[in-house]
DNA sequence: AGAGAGCTTGACGTTAACGTCAGCGTAACG
DNA sequence: CGTTACGCTGACGTTAACGTCAAGCTCTCT
């Protein structure tokens, strides 16, 4: 009964989520905390399923991206509450437009950023003793 | 003698900073307690230079791409120690080259994220009432 | 000279995101 | 049936990155 062969490996063990993800069974009961996962109870354990990994993915991504959990928790909610009342999807619709506009402007920065370390880097080989190098290009924003 | 005509708005005080900059005065002085800035003193008073200036908006992108305070000291001191001896610079390269590779990576999972969200969005401008969305595509790192 | 305005240095408080440890349950193994 | 392994729940500790006072200088203006 506690096997159902229609569910293999449909579920994962903390243990198999943390070798998986590379965490720690801390983090993971942490984000169930802040409601950023939700797994299956089995009597007391947790049994994370497909739906927790997805989730857990866009986490790890979102946080190398400097985002918090709270905003991450945000835009994950995004991607499946679905059936709701259309209120709520225009409210949501409007959020995603919003994190995906900081998204682009962030990667148009870290285009920049790439562009002046790769130049600090080209002219850091030319000269192997030579000027000083100026500071990169500086707009204040 | 306080006001050379030669030095007009070559230095700023901390309050035109944090104007500029859009941060606190607890922020310039944590800065430069962390050694990422070092304003000049007039008195006891703090004037930022251009330099401070040019370190502070690369501070600020960092920060935008989730990087600590830690990471950002190390990196901008790539910039600026030129003359120092062989190996040092030998080093500083190491390290601006794994910089820009984690930058890069994170460009191309910002890329990913990206075109989720716009997915996510396409599709839930399609079907206003329609299936269930499922989670995006899922690779395990 | 007195009153602000603006800056300074401590020093302690706060929030996010976990780490760490103690104490307890339970399930399987020898 | 004891114990070893894994898991759970608090509860407190920790680090980063500041916020928030308190108390004291130093110009400047009136």
């Amino acid at each position: 009964m506690t096997r159902n062969p229609a569910a293999k490996a449909e579920v994962m063990t903390i243990r198999e989520m943390c070798a998986a993800y590379d965490v720690t069974p801390r983090t993971l009961r942490f984000y169930e905390a802040k409601e950023l996962l939700s797994p299956i109870r089995e009597g007391t354990r947790r049994l994370f399923t497909r739906r927790d990994r997805a989730r857990l993915t866009l986490i790890l991504r979102g946080k190398r991206f400097g985002f918090s959990l709270e905003d991450i928790r945000q835009t994950l909610d995004l991607y499946d509450r679905d059936g709701s009342d259309a209120a709520q999807r225009q409210r949501a619709c409007e959020i995603a437009r919003e994190r995906l506009a900081i998204m682009e402007a962030q990667r148009a920065e870290l285009d920049v950023a790439i562009a002046d370390l790769k130049a600090e880097l080209a002219a850091s080989a030319t000269n192997t003793a030579t000027q000083r190098g100026t500071a990169p290009s500086h707009a204040a924003e």
